[in-house]
Order: structure tokens, then C-alpha cells, then sequence
DNA sequence: GTATGTGCAAACTTTTTGCACTTCG
DNA sequence: CGAAGTGCAAAAAGTTTGCACATAC
């Protein structure tokens, strides 16, 4: 999401555009590894300082509710954000709190194809996400 | 994992076999269904009403950290515990805070061959969970 | 006996709530 | 102007800490 289609996207679902949505939707998407509350609060505090903690907590909510962001699941009791809102997957380091995105058309197709063979009794599938678990290597020189 | 290995898991580990660590480790194997702390809180109550607060959260971590029990990851912030050691993915219950496993070893084998082929750089894969996100539907009789 | 684990209460962190005030449309 | 949104401070949840006491091995 572009920051100039921000405010369209803030109407479209009946919500008021103010400066405090606009600036935290924006640094959502500037803080684009899955930034915590803390880290978009600080983010924040700089171009707005006056902007109170529990209002981005109720805009994030806000965002989330309205599809304009999206929370990423996580291990620990933090929640963290995602301004991407095309399907994608999520690459967890084991010895960091780093995620990455992982976008893979082929591999997003492979399990569509997959599911559409093979339901799931009593479910409908609405989404699949793959959490890929790995470690950080020096990229071998095999390729 | 039985509850009879309990004990021999805890000391392969290291760990002193207390009756807390029992206590909790069976009620995680026995909420079966991703139980949070507060679950497992109340149910250690009933059977052993004087073990504080602070020592299931203690014990879970302890837990953790020797993989004897995993940490389920969610969106919300609060803490979710799995005993399933075996890989498996999980069913997220998009109008509900349910989460099933799900098994499917055909699944499992096709992501494995599929990041065999195609590696992702600088990443030494250690885990590949699916998330499948879905409603609860009434089972259809097409089958 | 000693290292490890537990209970307790207090502290800390993160998130939510309620309500008067403000602002967007 | 009215409904929706924000700021503030206080409260609620959830989790961690420190230390004296207890227990497993």
C-alpha cells in the first residue's frame, strides 16, 4: 500500500481521516519489518509528539478491524504489525526476533492446488500462511 | 508424549522432577486444545490449590526452553502452550480463538521436497509450519 | 549437603477503559 | 452540528523479579 492511497483507503471504510491515523498507518508501512506498539510509538513520539499511547493502540485496532493492516502472529506477547496485505509468508529467525516476508507465487499456487484436492472437513479455507523457522547462514557459494 | 514419560523427560533434561512440573506439564498435555497460562492456572488450582502464579510461569518457560512443551504462536498477546512435539501444523478458527493440529504427513513431505529444491538464501530452514485460517462450516455431503 | 526449585508479594510492562474535549465531514 | 475520534490519567491484565525458604538428588 502506497501512502498516497492512505487516506483513500481510510474513507472507503467509513473512517475519519485524521492526522493521528494517517501518521500511524504510515509508519507502519515505513517501519516495514513488523514493528512492535513500542516501536511505532516511538516512531511516532518524533513527528507527533503530542499523539497519545492509547490512541495508537485504538487506531491499530482501528486498522486491523478495517483490513488496512494486519497483526502478525508471534511466539511471545507482543503484537506486531504488517502493512503488506497481499498473501504472503513469513520467515521467523530462531536466534533473533527478525521477520522477514516471503512471497512465492509458486508456493502459494502448490498449496492452493493442494487444499482444492484435499479439504479439510468442517472448514472453510479462507488462508493459509506458512511460518518458515530457520537460521541465519553465510549464503554458500554453491549456485 | 504420556504422561508416564513425564518424569523421564524431565530428568533426561536435567531437571529436578518436582510434583509442580508434573502438575503442569500433564495439564498442558491435558488441555489439549493450545491452553493459555490462565487455563492452566486455573486447572493446577484444583489439584494443587498452593502453587503460585509465578512458578507455572516459571515452570512453563523452563518448559520451553528444554522442549518438552512449544510455544503456540497467535495473534493476540497472550501466551498459548502446545505438548504435540511431533511437527504438525495448525487450524486457526477465524471467528473463534480455537486451534486445532493438523496432521498430514502427505503436506508435510511436499514442503519439505519443495525448500529441498528451492532454498531460500541465506536461510538454513529449521521448521515449516502452516497456518491454515478458516470458518467453521457445516460438513457438506458432496463427499 | 548443595544446587535447584518454589512461594510470596511487590514491581513492571503492556494494554484497556471512561470520560471530557476536539475534530472531521 | 453531530457522530466519531483523541488525550489523559487511572485501572486492569499479564508477566517478571528478588529473596527467603523448601526440596530433589
Amino acid at each position: 500500500m502506497k501512502i498516497k492511497e492512505v487516506r483513500n483507503k481510510l474513507m472507503q471504510n467509513g473512517l475519519k481521516v485524521t492526522p493521528q491515523r494517517i501518521a500511524i498507518l504510515e509508519a507502519v508501512i515505513l517501519l516495514n519489518n513488523h514493528p512492535t506498539v513500542e516501536q511505532i510509538i516511538e516512531y511516532i513520539r518524533k513527528n507527533h509528539p503530542n499523539v497519545a499511547t492509547a490512541t495508537v493502540y485504538k487506531v491499530l485496532d482501528a486498522l486491523v478491524e478495517n483490513e488496512l493492516i494486519k497483526r502478525v502472529t508471534t511466539e511471545k506477547d507482543i503484537s506486531r504489525y504488517d502493512a503488506v496485505m497481499e498473501p504472503h509468508h513469513h520467515i521467523y529467525f530462531s536466534e533473533s526476533t527478525i521477520i522477514e516476508d516471503y512471497m512465492d507465487k509458486e508456493l502459494s499456487d502448490l498449496l492452493k492446488a493442494y487444499f482444492e484436492k484435499k479439504e479439510i472437513p468442517g472448514i472453510a479455507i479462507e488462508e493459509i500462511k506458512l511460518q518458515i523457522i530457520g537460521k541465519a547462514v553465510k549464503p554458500t557459494n554453491k549456485n
